[in-house]
DNA sequence: CGATAGGTTGAGTCGCATCAACCGGGGTGG
DNA sequence: CCACCCCGGTTGATGCGACTCAACCTATCG
């Protein structure tokens, strides 16, 4: 299986071959979700921490009142846990946007390995980092880019982040959202994201078919979003 | 000194006396910055991170357009690097709020040290979930609560991790944020924060004069905040 | 074939930004 | 020592971006 968290780890520095087969070994304990199932990051016997393989996860906050908040987007690669290894919080839940599988690893065994190849634990150090850096752009964006700069971002963030697992072509790649996840993650109403999607589709800049994402114009829309993929610490191939 | 730093690092699980002395070592070489001053985290010969030991940072991004987004605080105890470790990333800057003072550790001591004493990686991992955590509950006042909400839920954050880190009395703390500031940080213009901290202390919820926070009613500021310090991780004492 | 989830479009409203003016205080230079 | 200035705070008037409500359309599925 060309396992996506293995690329994704070695999309900052290559493993050593150890390092890779440790974790071929770790991640055999697979499990298969539907949608909407929610993850659980508590499991019987050890604490454990999720690794998606296949299927996007969301993170996401309930208010008292009702309202939701997406806080991040789970992609084949990521970890699931939103406090990996640490006594759990509280409300934030993940749940699968699409059917899911996962790998189970026991947070014990990782650490184990962690403290034994440091190559290892500098590229899971690289996806926590790294995982906070999109957090904070998702910051700007709410903070003080207009609805369609945020989206358009989003847009260029969600492709970055799949062609860095290879999960995406030149000028298109999945995009399983509704238009009501995609508003609950930028803050938005799914009315208005339905009218930005439209001015992108009719300035000719992207276009979001039922469950794809086609990007037209790469420039022109990375332009409107200000979008640098510096912060995503890509260090392989082309922009 | 009673370092903020190991305070902090403490909040979560007491370290060991020998971790204790490790830190204390290292966090000898200080250094004076003034108000509006770049902290930079590239330095001279080795590889630093800054611990802030006394004063406030902000961590922030300029868009093209000189819209500015602040995207996380740095209170007295906390790491001001963006991407500790890494190579650096692009725009996001730090900048002095008020005079600071700082200690600059290398990271490769740091990195030895975590290497050694597992009790001591626990809690650098630690207080890095924390600030995800933190940022990810700024993702959810910006995209679903309002500006009086958010900025409530700020007043309860810092005022948190400021006790945290002992430098909050029962009813009020350190607040050295301008109006400006407080604006970039929660996305909302100057005049608006004005106005919802005037409401906030005709209600009798909170008060902001010149550089301090004195919380007047703390359950109606929560309640309206929907503030839950659980993401804080704050282990000790009470709410 | 009805039901339901997602998408699309229009009309009306509101939160908050923007623009603009004014105030108060602490620092500075003449 | 005083006048000035500039920064931060305060308040009012106006406009826009985005939300809400509501209707309708389309595709998928049991």
């Amino acid at each position: 299986m060309p396992d996506p968290f293995l690329r994704k780890l070695e999309a900052y520095a290559p493993l050593r071959i150890e390092s890779r087969r440790e974790i071929e070994k770790l991640t055999s304990r697979i499990e298969h979700l539907g949608t909407h199932a929610d993850i659980s990051y508590e499991d019987e016997e050890f604490r454990t921490v999720a690794v998606l393989l296949s299927g996007w996860a969301s993170l996401y906050k309930l208010l008292p009142d009702g309202r939701r908040q997406i806080t991040a987007l789970l992609l084949p690669g990521d970890l699931c846990d939103p406090n990996v290894l640490l006594p759990a919080a509280t409300n934030p839940c993940v749940s699968a946007l699409t059917p899911v599988t996962l790998a189970k690893l026991s947070v014990a065994a990782i650490r184990a390995m962690a403290a034994s190849s440091p190559d290892l634990a500098e590229a899971l150090h690289w996806q926590a980092m790294v995982a906070l850096n999109i957090q904070r752009e998702w910051t700007v964006s709410l903070g003080r880019r207009s609805a369609a700069e945020r989206i358009a971002h989003l847009l260029c963030e969600v492709w970055t982040r799949l062609d860095m697992v290879g999960l995406a072509n030149v000028s298109d790649c999945g995009l399983p959202l509704t238009q009501g996840d995609l508003a609950d993650a930028m803050g938005s109403s799914t009315v208005h994201v339905n009218r930005v999607l439209r001015d992108l589709r009719v300035d000719g800049l992207a276009e979001v078919h039922g469950r794809r994402l086609v990007i037209l114009d790469r420039q022109r829309l990375a332009n409107l979003a200000m979008f640098d993929p510096a912060y995503l610490h890509r260090h392989k191939d082309n922009p």
